[in-house]
DNA sequence: CTCAGTGTTCAGTG
DNA sequence: TCACTGAACACTGA
């Protein structure tokens, strides 16, 4: 579930809980599929007893620094998340919902037992999301295949456009491809194509000009305006299509009245509204 | 019981 | 080699 707002509300979760701090001990599930490359005895041995010194995001992808090397890297997949004792679990449509009083969490694949007495679990349900351990994670795959993380650095209108040109697949495909954006998933990609009013089965490398900006700019403004709210569904604009995509229910409207469709497009169920967009 | 799903990867194809 | 498509992955919740 998690796309790039999401994930940068889980960055900030981690860098409250643990910059600067001492992992004093781990607490390692059993999993190997979630841990990837790594047994998770190795993966305990690696990060106990080194400090924090900085929580970074890219893409879908976070990561820590420590004072020693390797580091840990940790990708979500559709249900993982940073919780923190005595916090809401990020609002997953179906993620995992846990009590105040419950921890550590229901499928919590790494706990880290910080000085101080702090806690930090990350979890994953169903178990798509990945840890690793890497030596220079921005230098290193699965981040150094990634694109532009619309977030840190969008590219110049004229940069996007080439980079769009180059591209004949399904102008929504594209922006779920990791390697041209990094963090757009299926919502923001629905979000970004609706308000730019773009046919998400176009081909990106038919868009006009005017499109290639709307789109950029869209991009943009929907992903600031996510993360400015903290990825907190309810603060989202009450006009977005977001908020009216799911279920596929029948006669589905947008808030101007616009019918919603549902097609699929590049593999994904994709909720677009005809009328507003070509 | 069946199946979709805020994601990624890989085999197969062009 | 590049690029795209569809299936597989895993498993919960509806």
């Amino acid at each position: 579930m998690p796309e790039l707002p999401e994930c940068e509300r889980g960055r900030k979760i981690a860098e409250s809980a643990a910059l600067g701090r001492r992992i004093e001990s781990l607490v390692c599930a059993e999993d190997d599929i979630v841990y990837d490359g790594v047994a998770p005895e190795a993966f305990e041995r690696a990060l106990r007893g080194r400090r924090v010194t900085a929580v970074k995001r890219r893409g879908k992808h976070i990561w820590f620094e420590l004072d020693a090397r390797p580091w840990p890297l940790f990708h979500f997949g559709m249900t993982g998340a940073f919780r923190v004792p005595g916090e809401d679990a990020l609002p997953l449509a179906t993620g995992p919902r846990v009590g105040e009083t419950d921890w550590p969490p229901r499928f919590t694949k790494v706990e880290l037992r910080l000085e101080g007495g702090g806690r930090l679990a990350f979890t994953n349900a169903r178990r798509l999301g990945r840890i690793r351990l890497r030596h220079d994670p921005e230098t290193e795959a699965p981040i150094s295949h990634l694109g532009f993380d619309p977030l840190l650095d969008l590219p110049s209108p004229k940069a996007f456009a080439t980079r769009l040109a180059r591209r004949s697949g399904r102008v929504k495909g594209v922006l779920l491809d990791q390697s041209f954006a990094a963090g757009v998933g299926n919502w923001i990609a629905d979000e970004v194509l609706y308000q730019a009013g773009i046919d998400p089965r176009r081909r990106a490398c038919d868009l006009d000009d005017a499109e290639t900006r709307r789109l950029r700019a869209k991009l943009g403004h929907v992903i600031r305006r996510a993360v400015a709210v903290n990825a907190e569904k309810s603060r989202f604009p009450r006009t977005w299509l977001f908020h009216r995509r799911w279920g596929k229910v029948a006669n589905a409207r947008t808030s101007s009245g616009d019918p919603i469709e549902h097609i699929t497009v590049a593999g994904r169920t994709t909720a677009w509204v005809p009328a507003r967009q070509s």
